[in-house]
DNA sequence: CGCATACACTTTGCATGCGAACAAGGGCGG
DNA sequence: CCGCCCTTGTTCGCATGCAAAGTGTATGCG
């Protein structure tokens, strides 16, 4: 349990104690150092974090919200995703992604699209798998996708579906890799193209190939 | 200041109070008691609503995470929604719920169709223009197109975004009676035929109607 | 020996209280 | 007369305390 200490001592800016205590959890969620179906007990990680239960049942109360965890009977548990809404989220992210890669085909700027696929490059080249790499150049690629289409509602919902995929934890991230890198680089090229049709054919696919590799 | 003590009496079951108030706010909030911008005072809505403040503080944690309210500063306000993110909205609308209603192409029971076409008949002739049964019937369709689909992440989404477009308090919803039922009977008869595509299309022909009439 | 009842403990729900941040208004000095 | 600072009131953030609901265990009775 002392790990949980430390991912909250992480989040020590000046700041409201709810709102770090919420990022804090976010955090523990995200990493999953709190997995889905826990069930969380709230004397037990106010203490673990350092605060008193006010300011984390509030966090609590907007993770409800934002859907990270759910009420069963009286007490929180994280939210548990299973296979088939994993798959559901796939086939949304494919109309959503393909939609905003089509939107941002020509829109992205050079400097961001080279940024990111050094940074492709530079994973592939890595000596041993890091899964927070992984993450993060996931988080990137997607990331231009959304935020260059020039719709923020459409970024925001593709953001929000890619934190419910995130939460399926049976997946095996290191196989994911090789297609991972390979299929970003497809779409990122689409995109310095300009063309929106393939922009759009090519994000697509690359949802289709998460929905394959998990079925 | 009375009107929302009966709206909050209007939610008076058996359940956890904090609850209860959550219902209460978003339903003042849907109503339009509290109009997008105004600035919470949580003593003073508080005592409105007959609880003390943390009950109503952990509704509103709970609402902002939902995107109903936002902190600005140290308050709480009510979010408000402008011409460009409703804009935004209406556009990735047009993308799930066109794919949503092909998905639900021939899947509808004809005893949900026939009671939401029944409505809509009523609507139409009703002597005087009601609001509540406009939203109500736009409701009804909406939700034909989007629990029929097989997909509940989809759904989810769907309902969030329409939220989000009904807080647009600008809009004219009068002037929407006879095209919104137009419409809506076409998108039904679409769902009816079992035409994934003409149902795709008379989704999305109807978003973007909507789309154009608020520019 | 099995079952039911009561008791103790854990955990949550809510109210209240206090300290601190912020806003406003008035008084004082320039 | 204008501007600055200080004072006062309001509102928020958080901790704590208490009551009620739920849970598990042990004990007594059948």
């Amino acid at each position: 349990m002392q790990q949980l200490a430390n991912a909250a001592a992480k989040t020590n800016e000046e700041a409201a104690l709810s709102d770090r205590v919420h990022a804090a959890v976010t955090e523990l969620i995200k990493s999953q150092q709190l997995h889905g179906g826990d069930i969380i007990v709230e004397s037990r990680l106010a203490d673990i974090l350092g605060v008193s239960r006010t300011p984390l049942r509030e966090a609590l109360q907007k993770l409800e919200g934002e859907g990270l965890v759910v009420k069963n009977g009286r007490s929180f548990v994280v939210r548990a995703v299973g296979l088939a809404e994993y798959l559901q989220s796939l086939k949304v992210r494919e109309v959503l992604e393909g939609e905003a890669a089509a939107l941002s085909a020509g829109r992205v700027p050079p400097a961001a699209i080279k940024r990111v696929r050094e940074n492709i490059d530079a994973l592939l080249a890595a000596p041993v798998y890091l899964p927070e790499a992984h993450w993060q150049s996931d988080d990137e690629v997607h990331s231009l996708v959304c935020d260059y289409a020039g719709n923020p509602v459409l970024a925001e919902m593709i953001r929000h579906l890619r934190m419910v995929t995130r939460l399926y934890e049976t997946l095996n991230l290191a196989d994911r890799l090789i297609p991972d890198a390979t299929e970003h680089l497809e779409i990122i090229e689409a995109l310095e193209s300009g063309e929106a049709k393939l922009a759009r054919q090519k994000a697509q696919a690359h949802m289709r190939s998460l929905y394959k590799a998990s079925i």
